[in-house]
DNA sequence: CGAAACCTATCGATCGTCCGTTCGGCGGCC
DNA sequence: GGCCGCCGAACGGACGATCGATAGGTTTCG
C-alpha cells in the first residue's frame, strides 16, 4: 500500500533476463527481516539499528540506503502487518454467507490463522504501537479502526437479527478479539506443533460463539 | 487505594508525631511513582532515568540514593504488582464457597477490579516482562505461574465436577484471562467513568461463565 | 569496440547527543 | 558532629544519523 514499488523483492536474479541490480548482501529484504525479528525480541527501543544491521549481515550505512530510518522501519513493518490482516478478514467475510454465526466463524478463522502464521508481526503491531510517531500513528489508527469495525458490525448485526443474545455486544467483541489475539503470545510452533491449526480454529470458533451467546 | 504519596510508612508531615525522617523531596515514593508512570507511557527502554528523576522533581543522584538502578526499579514495580494481584485472587477464593461457578465469578471479580484499579501497573507487568534480567525474571515467573494455576485448578475442577462443559479447559482459561486482562488496555476512567465497575464485573462474569460453558 | 559517465549497493569513519552509573560535596536536623 | 536527603559534575560507552569513498555493473556515445 505504501512503501514503494520495490517493497516485495528486488527484480529476481532470473538467469535468462538481464541482471537488473541484484542486491549482493540481501538488500532491503534482509534488513526488513532482521528488523522484524529484533523488534519482536527486544522491542523498538531495546533494539539499535546496529543490532539490525549486524543481524542482516550488512553495515549501518546499507540500512540507511534502503530505509529512511529506524522509525520508518517500524512503521512499515506494522503497516504491512495490519494491511495483510485486514485483507485476510475482508476476503474471509466476502467468501462467507449471510448467516451471522457463519460470518463470525469466518472472522475467527481469519484471525486465528493470522495470529498463528504471523506471530512475530502480531507481537510487534500490538506492543510497539505506542512507539509510532504521530504522523504514522494517525494513519495506521484508521486501518486498525477499520478492522475493529468489521467485528463490531458483524456482532451488532447478529444481535439485531436475534442470532446472538449477548447483552453487551461491545464487551463480547472485545472479549473475542482479546482471546484470539492472545494466541500469538502463547502459541509456540515447536511446543504446540502437534496441535493442528484447524483444531485451534474450531476451538476458538466455539468459544466465540459462546461469548456472543449464539442461539 | 494504592499509590498515594503516603501509601507506605513515611510518616506524614503530621504536626504532632515528630521525629522519623520526612524526605523533603518526596523521596523513594516520588521516584517509584514517577518510574511507574514513565514505564507505562513509554516502556522500559523508552524511558531514561533522567525522565524519571525529572518527573519526580529530583536529581539523578537522588534516584540512586533510593534505588539500586533502573532494572531494580522495574523489577520492584512488577513484583509489587503481581504480588498484590495474587493476594487479591487468593483472598477472593478463600471468601468464595465451593461452587465452581461462584469461584469463577470470584476470580473474575478480583481480576476485573484489579485491572481497572491498577491499569498502569497492569500495563507494565504484561508488556515489560521481557526486559527483566534473568535473575528477576526467574523469581517472578514463579509468581506468575502460581496465579495461572489458580485459574487452571478452578476450571479443571469445574469440568471434573460437571459444572463446566467446555471441551478444552486450557483454551477456555486462556480466553477468560485474555478477555479480563485486556480491560486494562481499553478502559479509561474518564471515558468509561459512567460505567460502574460492578457492572463491568457482572458483564465479564457472564462472559466467563459462557466461555467455560457453565450449565 | 572502447572509454568515459553514470548508477547501485555497500563500506568505514565520524558527528553530536543521550545513556546508566559513579563520585565527592553540602545544607539542615538529631 | 554525624548522618540523612539531596545535588552537580563527570565518565565511558552506545545511540541514531550523516558523510564521502569505492567496487562493480550499465548506459551512453564517439
Amino acid at each position: 500500500m505504501s512503501t514503494g514499488p520495490l517493497d516485495d523483492e528486488p527484480p529476481g536474479p532470473a538467469e535468462a533476463s538481464g541482471p537488473p541490480s541484484v542486491p549482493r548482501g540481501g538488500g532491503r529484504e534482509a534488513i526488513t527481516r532482521a528488523a522484524r525479528e529484533s523488534f519482536a525480541e527486544r522491542g523498538y527501543h531495546g533494539t539499535s539499528i546496529r543490532d539490525i544491521a549486524r543481524r542482516a549481515g550488512l553495515s549501518l550505512s546499507a540500512l540507511y540506503h534502503w530505509h529512511a530510518g529506524k522509525q520508518e522501519l517500524l512503521a512499515a513493518l506494522i503497516e504491512e502487518s495490519i494491511d495483510e490482516y485486514f485483507r485476510r478478514c475482508d476476503a474471509a467475510l466476502r467468501a462467507a454467507g449471510d448467516d451471522p454465526a457463519g460470518r463470525l466463524a469466518a472472522l475467527v478463522r481469519a484471525t486465528v490463522e493470522y495470529r498463528v502464521s504471523r506471530r512475530v508481526e502480531s507481537t510487534i503491531a500490538t506492543s510497539e504501537w505506542r512507539n509510532l510517531e504521530p504522523q504514522h500513528r494517525e494513519r495506521l489508527d484508521g486501518m486498525r479502526a477499520a478492522a475493529t469495525r468489521l467485528w463490531a458490525d458483524l456482532i451488532d448485526d447478529g444481535v439485531a437479527r436475534g442470532a446472538f443474545r449477548c447483552a453487551h455486544p461491545g464487551d463480547a467483541r472485545r472479549a473475542v478479539i482479546a482471546a484470539c489475539n492472545a494466541i500469538a503470545q502463547w502459541y509456540e510452533p515447536h511446543t504446540h506443533g502437534g496441535l493442528d491449526v484447524t483444531d485451534l480454529v474450531d476451538r476458538y470458533t466455539a468459544i466465540a460463539l459462546r461469548i456472543v451467546d449464539c442461539r
